[in-house]
DNA sequence: ATATTCTATCCTCTTAAGGGAGAGTCAATA
DNA sequence: TATTGACTCTCCCTTAAGAGGATAGAATAT
């Protein structure tokens, strides 16, 4: 019989460890004095705690240890289980590097890239050809006064979320076909040029650029080379999303606009 | 200007996440009212926000980003330590995995494998050829005793710590070329048989083995076919080492050895 | 005025142990 | 036998990054 220390030297496994074992109920010393509350450990239990630090070496929780002693039959679905979460992990660990030598490889992060899940948007729409950006506005507005004329007691969600897709093929400086879109509560009356659609949730890779609308060739094209290089496919088209403009600050520099795009990692 | 709860919207992040952001001066909110306390955020802190959720998504913790928005300089170290860190995690990982379809794939786990480092040991040791293994026992206690002629105050290590290594390069069971090492508390003096030496730490993969010594080849062959499997290499003789056994335990069963065996992972 | 929704602070919980305080125990030496 | 020094005990606190919940006050809608 070994004392908790010599228990410990013989195991390499720290004191600590092993009181915490026990008071887990993984590894009951042989023997424990009432009167001093010493423990005694046996040469037996090395195996026994063996066991434990083996099954810890390959990620698995206490807990679920304590599950596979009480049931060894548990042992197969748990390492499935394990193996699944390591694959993720790893998955995980990958992008990390990919994203961490993209910035390290000297193409500096102007901006930061965040990646979130989109949720799910009940949303009306309009689409329509404009002739230049400068349209856009009363578009916009004019989209808005049509679809409350049909649905009157029709009420945006609360804090806002509107945004315009680029509908055409190739990149266009005029005569864009775009289509506006605004987060609804719920349903209302469709016409033939305003639609209502629920938008599934998405994941999306998104940037805020800050300040003139000139700005955002810029970051589209940031974040369209930063979806490449890190393994992305754009899954739909890119919502630019309007949070500041011209309608609530009067400082050009002061306006805010999200690129939020749709994404799946390849493969 | 917005309460928390929709600039949590905005967002996507929880309320607790920013008010924990608060503080740890992460993210100070742009105004917060005195007689009722209430937070309020404005979209210009979307962008800080982002930032910090972008420096999270590669793994950084909250220090080391607070280190960052106060010293932009420290970006590049901070990248290139948790890169080193990513990297050490992708390596776990991979291990983990290997050993668990190593056990997956139904070469079932009887023998718990460890992996531990063992520490620095002083030794004495002696080397011999023997007949065939009953004759260790008797070649332990020679080698201790003559040990003790030479060095009367030499102290062994307590708990014990001693194992017998086979030197020959193919297995043989008759006339093997064996070493006993004991590990003692110092240095003492040698002889032309007797030799003190100083055993650096090294890695080792080790298993337990039960019962008769009868049952230690399995365990080796156990032992080197993990030990392959796993892309590990050997790098010293195995170490077998004698926990219980019949000079303490008179049932066999009870008998117990350690194989140890130095290693390092291939690249 | 009241009901409902938001928000505030404060507390506990999560993992797997590590650190340390203060008190009691064991074993060897004088 | 007394003492000393090494061990061990229990109890409490700490970790990272929030999540969950209780309770009380504030803002908003009816």
């Amino acid at each position: 019989m070994y004392k908790i220390g010599e228990f410990s030297i013989l195991a390499k496994t720290t004191i600590k460890t092993l009181r915490y074992y026990e008071k887990e109920k993984l590894l009951i010393p042989y023997f424990i004095d009432k009167e001093s509350g010493y423990r005694y450990y046996e040469t037996n239990q090395l195996v026994d705690l063996a066991k434990i630090i083996s099954l810890r070496q390959i990620g698995l929780s206490i807990n679920e240890i304590k599950q596979i002693l009480i049931n060894e039959n548990d042992y197969n679905n748990i390492l499935k289980s394990r193996k699944q979460n390591i694959e993720q992990e790893l998955n995980l660990c990958k992008n990390q590097l990919t994203k961490i030598n993209y910035i390290l490889e000297g193409k500096v992060m102007n901006y930061e890239v965040i990646t979130k899940e989109l949720p799910e948007y009940t949303i009306y729409y309009k689409e329509a050809r404009i002739k230049d950006f400068s349209e856009i506005i009363g578009f916009i507005l004019s989209s808005g006064e049509e679809c409350e004329k049909l649905n009157p007691d029709i009420k945006c969600i609360s804090p806002d979320y509107c945004y315009i897709n680029y509908l055409d093929e190739e990149f266009k400086k005029d005569n864009m076909l775009i289509r506006y879109a605004q987060a609804v509560e719920k349903e209302g009356i469709s016409n033939e040029t305003i639609k209502f659609k629920k938008l599934k949730p998405v994941n999306a890779v998104c940037i805020y650029s800050k300040g003139s609308y000139e700005n955002l060739p810029n970051a589209y094209s940031f974040i369209m080379k930063y979806i490449e290089e890190n393994n992305y496919e754009i899954i739909e088209s890119p919502r630019e999303r309007y949070i500041d403009g011209m309608w609530n600050k009067d400082s050009e520099e002061e306006w805010l606009t999200e690129i939020q795009v749709p994404v799946r990692k390849k493969n």
